[in-house]
DNA sequence: CAATAAAATGGTAGCGCTAACATTTGTCAA
DNA sequence: TTGACAAATGTTAGCGCTACCATTTTATTG
């Protein structure tokens, strides 16, 4: 039935100790002669005896697996921030079990309700806009839990993250900066970070009294390159003055573009283009391309390095740390100034 | 200990039924009366019920898990196949564990052992190079096996993917029919995949008696826009008369679009550009790219569903399944006649 | 209506491990 | 040498569930 019957009971027997004398030497070695371990190591070579995760978390009443919910794993944002998780705990003693929430609160709260019947070691949880009973369910957890992606008031335990509010209203400034007037917002599938990005876009805008919200187009739809040429597009037939845009994301950046160079149309003179997150290509892409650096893959490890630290009994310095952002400004942004 | 401390037997009481008619309640309901059916599922609603995986597993001897094992978490193509292999079993009772393997061989092994230890339901795999002591787990496995990405003249048990290589070909033909004389070759990170796709181009080539090995560019850092770029640069400083390029993906053959209107270079007259992936900002680039389409999400669902397949007791049509793939030509590509 | 089969339910035991406590062995000072 | 204490190891019980087989209830038939 198992693929290596071997049960603890065997090496015990083979090495002349108790089971529980095994047990401890793979727990709390510390706690067993030097001679008992060195007898049990040889043995559990020599029988390719792996413990049972099942056996161990029902008798000892918690796993090792520290779960994971995202809204979408295909996103690059949420590849790099896994990168980040598994880079710190793929070389411990725990295990990362990823659920996908898909952007639906309800699939959230149903995932977690998983998670914790599963008794997590920890949790990390995405961004802050959690139904009412994930938040109870997550605040009576018997285990730690991390919300990464955003910085809120109110955290559930811990958290990592930066506003996506102040990142749009440095990059909107930047723009204005640069000399654009007329800017307008372009944003696919609107989840909650979308939004506050949005708003900080607005904030901005109206600030400066520049806000025209016929240069604000969003969509559904998941977004792409393709999503940003459409969007561009769209958005120079509406508003055809429009001299800049913000994209919610840097795909979408990189389609608008696209969109310009295949309109003949200026980039940066004419049309300045500043995306959000800067993912790599940003930088290499000609005209290289402004964009709001997220710190992704660090998030990510910060996140996991957090709840490594409690597990281990230690309290993290910071229950919750803003990791901010930077804008990158490059050609994509750089007009020159008006003869 | 457990977030909600409800037992099946505290459902059993309440529902004034055996434990053992609720467990078959939920695993097998139609082998309970309706009556008894609807009592145990509304207790179990009001009492909040969740059964434990680690009981579960530990007294049936199996889990529900889907062990999924991939070189990389970070790689856009791994991230399509992951979608479609969570499309098709989020939805169903089973679950998907994740393994990275770094494009280790030995930590590939490592994987294999701690999935199997787990007794997972089923297991699918990258590509067709595991260590010969994997490949001996793997045959031995007490659950079904698929491995995707490649297709491979002895599979351990099922098999989802293509031919690297004549994928490989078919583009370098490709280059040659449009009247490229001087293809090169660009190639990040060399895994096994690389290797074959190198391989097609090289037969074709030395075929077509335009082989020369100073128009291939390959390095071990992980592929990159900016890397397309970097080779793009040193290719044509190596080999300035080169006249198109097969790169092994997408990310370097935007990186080598952008170098070329960097420098002014002509895409598709002077420099023709062939990426490899068709992923889905190659069709919305200036110029569209031409690429290699790969099925990697039709895989990754193809796989999973297989392994469903199995798990219910059926036999998938065909153990090896080649999903082929089709050269996309378009713009940096579409070279016109020599005037 | 008994005889028989089929459907529904229950009892028992144990999966492999570890918490908690009990016991043995070793160490050291007086 | 002996008692006191710590270190090392062992014993017992049980985590929550399901496989397996036994038993009870219900439906079917001549």
């Amino acid at each position: 039935m198992k693929s290596t019957g071997v049960t603890i009971a065997d090496v015990a027997r083979e090495a002349g100790v108790s089971p529980m004398t095994v047990s401890r030497s793979l727990r709390e070695p510390e706690r067993v002669s030097a001679k008992s371990r060195e007898q049990i190591a040889a043995v559990i070579e020599r029988l390719g005896y792996v413990p049972d995760p099942a056996a161990r978390a029902l008798a000892a009443g918690r796993t090792n697996v520290i779960g994971v919910i995202i809204p979408s794993v295909t996103n690059n944002v949420f590849a790099d921030v896994m990168r980040g998780i598994y880079g710190v705990i793929e070389d411990s003693q725990w295990q990362v079990q990823l659920g996908n929430s898909r952007y639906v609160a309800e699939t959230e709260e149903a995932l977690t309700r998983t998670f914790l019947s599963q008794r997590p070691a920890g949790l990390i949880v995405s961004g802050i806009d959690q139904t009412k009973k994930t938040r109870e369910l997550l605040k009576n957890a018997p285990c730690r839990v991390v919300q990464i992606m955003e910085i809120g008031s109110s955290p559930i335990d811990m958290m990592v993250g930066f506003s996506h509010s102040d990142g749009a209203r440095a990059a909107t400034r930047h723009l204005i900066d640069s000399g654009y007037k007329r800017p307008g917002f372009l944003a696919a599938r609107i989840d909650p970070r979308t939004q506050r990005r949005m708003e900080g876009f607005e904030d901005v805008t109206r600030a400066a009294g520049i806000f025209d919200q016929s240069r604000i187009l969003t969509t559904p739809a998941p977004s792409s390159a393709a999503l940003g040429r459409d969007l561009m597009a769209r958005l120079l037939e509406r508003a055809p003055d429009t001299d800049a845009v913000l994209c919610n994301n840097d795909d979408l950046a990189l389609g608008a573009v696209f969109e310009c160079l295949h309109r003949g149309i200026d980039v940066p003179n004419n049309m300045g283009i500043c995306g959000f997150n800067d993912l790599e290509m940003m930088a290499a892409a000609y005209p290289a391309i402004t964009s709001v650096k997220t710190y992704r893959e660090e998030m990510g490890r910060m996140a996991a390095t957090m709840l490594l630290q409690t597990l281990q009994g230690d309290e993290p310095e910071k229950p919750v740390v803003d990791l901010g952002y930077s804008v990158m400004a490059r050609e994509s942004t750089a007009r020159k100034p008006k003869s």
